[in-house]
DNA sequence: GCGCCACTTTGATCAGGATCAAACCGGATT
DNA sequence: AATCCGGTTTGATCCTGATCAAAGTGGCGC
């Protein structure tokens, strides 16, 4: 058993919570929030725990506040594909389904804010704003799925190692509020059997590729999961994508 | 110049409207369709013609009425990977956003119900229904987004067809009103370089796998796009899911 | 009919990534 | 220190789908 910090007494009120500018909640006015505290409740998983089994029904729907899950769907012989990575404020479950279409799991150590399902929907008819952000939340979420679709289906191995580092050096630069630049560095809190499954490829082949990547020094590693990205723009140009896009100047 | 039929007469008015009961605008009241209906406008395109172009400013929002559009990105070298196929009442752009994130190209002959894009936002704000269907189409786009990412990156050759095949097999179905049934028959509306695109293959493949599915008397073929499925669980079969899944019994 | 053109099929060869296999590494447990 | 174990790296070989190339098909205008 793993000594770890326990977060849940810094986490445990909506007026300190990490994600309170980005959840869903976060164009709540006070009363409506105070009308959301009342039917939310925290848990924690460990890292490799599973939330949900596809298929389970739910009771609840939730927010991640800290950690990391993987949303992922599993063929009967085996193969999976991870079709989401969920970080911090993003949100699990849909109302007006009660069944989960895929499975959740803990990837790292994970808290996550649930909202009872039945109260959280009344109160989405009920309070605007809930739905409003929580629209703009799944059309982003969209977006970055279909983005996503251009990986899997048109990128050379490479070029998908590439864009999962890019992803996860913008998403752990905004988290930190500043603008990925170079020399940054990141952790990668992934295996390289979960960048396998979130990029359609097998682990060997992402061991390879990021093999090298370090010699052609694109990247470098300290130890095994923290990575340098010496200069961005080369790492950029090895997603294939276009060089220009993304930046806010 | 192809001879065709003028669909304007009959959908120009929202009652008789094909796509009332499944658009953006299903859930509104009368005088919520009313305040809509001074704000819409029709378009129509041929097959082949643009809709969107990626990045070009957007000054309406919009459902389809009939035909069918794709959804799709293509990288500086050409490679390009269809993220969606729009068909009849789906909805084009995003409230909130200005610039379209993909290219929206007409598959088909195609109608879309076009809304200003600033009153339509307005509009969303002071009527709840507008906003509730479309999260709820939303949310089932995702789904449906995420479920292709299994079929991008895991599914052999083979299953992506049959998969596509398939799906435009429930859509149709779905569409005429009567569930999937043996000895079924469709129209494939894409071309071979299109299903390639769709489904992250060259076009030479598509070719192929039809040949072989063909062969191995999965499916017939009437003429160049009309398909008939003698067994539906033979089809489901090769695309690899659960056998079980997805009926409604 | 004839030729044109877009789309499709089929063939031959190539290569990127999968698969199978073995060794390696570092931290935890005894 | 010795062992174990999950995760990782590296190597050898295979195979699926890409690529390059050519021929086939059908609709349409002339």
């Amino acid at each position: 058993m793993k000594a770890k910090m326990d977060l849940s007494v810094d986490t445990k009120e909506c007026w300190n919570c990490p994600i309170k500018h980005q959840a869903v909640c976060s164009r709540c006015e006070p009363d409506e929030l105070k009308r959301l505290e009342e039917i939310k409740y925290y848990r924690n998983y460990e890292a490799g725990q599973p939330v949900i089994w596809a298929g389970d029904h739910m009771e609840f729907v939730a927010s991640v506040v800290t950690g990391i899950a993987s949303l992922s769907q599993t063929m009967e012989d085996g193969r999976t594909q991870m079709v989401g990575l969920l970080l911090p404020s993003d949100f699990i479950g849909r109302p007006g389904r009660d069944s989960a279409p895929f499975d959740v799991v803990a990837v790292s150590d994970l808290t996550i804010c649930c909202f009872r399902k039945n109260p959280f929907e009344e109160l989405m008819t009920t309070t605007p704003h809930i739905g409003m952000r929580l629209l703009e939340m799944t059309l982003d979420e969209l977006d970055s799925a279909r983005e996503w679709m251009l990986v899997l289906g048109r990128k050379t191995a490479r070029e998908k190692i590439a864009s999962l580092l890019a992803i996860v050096a913008r998403r752990d630069a905004a988290l930190k509020k500043h603008t990925p630049k170079d020399g940054m560095n990141f952790d990668l809190p992934l295996t390289r059997e979960a960048m396998a499954d979130y990029l359609g490829l097998t682990l060997e082949t992402v061991s390879r590729q990021i093999s090298a990547l370090k010699k052609a020094g694109i990247i470098e590693l300290d130890g095994k999961r923290r990575v340098v990205v010496p200069s961005l723009e080369r790492l950029i140009n090895e997603t294939g994508d276009d060089v220009d896009g993304g930046y806010i100047s």
